[in-house]
DNA sequence: CGCGTCGTTGAATAGTTTCAATTCTGGTGG
DNA sequence: CCACCAGAATTGAAACTATTCAACGACGCG
């Protein structure tokens, strides 16, 4: 999620908004694919099941995130996507994406640039996650957060996530308690600063150097 | 990779067949997108370098596997794909995909799907693997790579993979020596035999079974 | 106000990496 | 054709990092 396509007007004119309440399922994994979903307020996490009852949160999606983009493939939706607080999104439904798509072969270009983009920072990303300590992967995780807040056009500084640690902890791999830990890291080193779900970030470049070392001896 | 889209029939008829040869670059990483490459015989690696200089193994492709897919988004080639062995390739060149996107609507949606798929799938097998021991990220692995090769047609018991011990540490996040000790194990646990990069499938059960297993005490 | 969930902290343990030393292998040139 | 070499793969021991288990404090909701 994360993606530059909010750039394309048309999928903008909606009038069906729909409001979620904390905990509500927008839908529900297994689901067969109706659409994609532009988030206008609030926020969302999508969770998905692995056959060995593991539950894995795969996505989180703020204002202005399209969701469900993971759902055409299958023609079903991968995971389910849960309200964190009230929010508020609009449906764009698959008929109304085809319509649109004929009309403009740029839509469906974008669409597939779009996707084609996920698919390479996913690899490149959890690739990278997946040989760095707890400690670069906090400072990965918040550098990222940080600039979409930017992008959004919220301060990039402070802010309120609304995933819990254990949401977190599960994004990216690790247990709670090592994310408090390392959290606490980052309050003494004074990188981060964390009051339940507020956010301030202290010293970016800092995190950034974090972000971008593995936190291992050798470099490769 | 290891997409489905072989089914689509106009993909194959193409006369440009390209010879590579162990160590050859089929296409550098930065060079900007002039089409899919289909592996005909033998195979590849993709390798991405980051920013702070680290080289990961993104992709391994087969014969039947398209490369380049994940080129789409920025118009450049993210990675470098390398020949681990003498092989051929043909080309699909961007114009010659915009023309059948155009021709068979089916087509362009097809490519979408693929895409899609690929999204989730990584999201889940990576997201899998950061929470996974190093014996459970073999069997994962090993497991994958049977079910392509019995997908292509291949022995999915017995098989030669063209990758170093190397590039599957990097592919899995893991030490070269992590990777050795481990297939030293399965060795003598008599599920998996390997000679150099010949590999024996003996106990698929046993496989599946570490696969799935998170190997941590917590089946959360 | 109490209860349950969420978050934090501590100590012991398990798993992976690191560094160092060999062994094995495939390709090359004599 | 064989000996040799360099890179690849393996093995061992020590250092380090994350997980596990357990206990406790904080917060929010009814």
């Amino acid at each position: 999620m994360g993606l530059p396509l909010e750039d394309i007007p048309e999928l903008h004119d909606t009038q069906t908004y729909t409001l979620l309440r904390k905990g509500d399922a927008l839908f529900k994994q297994g689901m067969s694919f109706t659409g994609l979903f532009l988030v206008r307020s609030g926020s969302l996490k999508q969770v998905s099941t692995t056959n060995t009852d593991e539950s894995l949160v795969t996505a989180y999606a703020m204002p202005g995130d399209l969701v469900g983009l993971d759902a055409i493939g299958q023609n079903v939706y991968p995971g389910t996507a849960l309200a964190l607080e009230t929010t508020t999104v609009s449906e764009l439904p698959q008929e109304r994406l085809s319509e649109l798509g004929a009309q403009l072969p740029a839509l469906r270009q974008q669409l597939c640039r779009n996707l084609s983009q996920e698919v390479h920072n996913e690899r490149l990303m959890l690739r990278l996650l997946l040989r760095r300590t707890a400690e670069a992967r906090l400072a990965y995780f918040f550098v990222a957060i940080s600039e979409r807040f930017r992008r959004r056009g919220y301060s990039p500084s402070r802010f309120r996530l609304a995933l819990s640690r254990s949401d977190i902890s599960s994004y990216l791999g690790l247990t709670v308690e090592t994310v408090s830990r390392t959290l606490a890291r980052f309050h003494r080193q004074e990188l981060l600063t964390s009051r339940g779900r507020d956010f301030h970030i202290l010293d970016w470049e800092g995190l950034v150097r974090l972000a971008e070392a593995s936190g291992r001896r050798s470099g490769a």
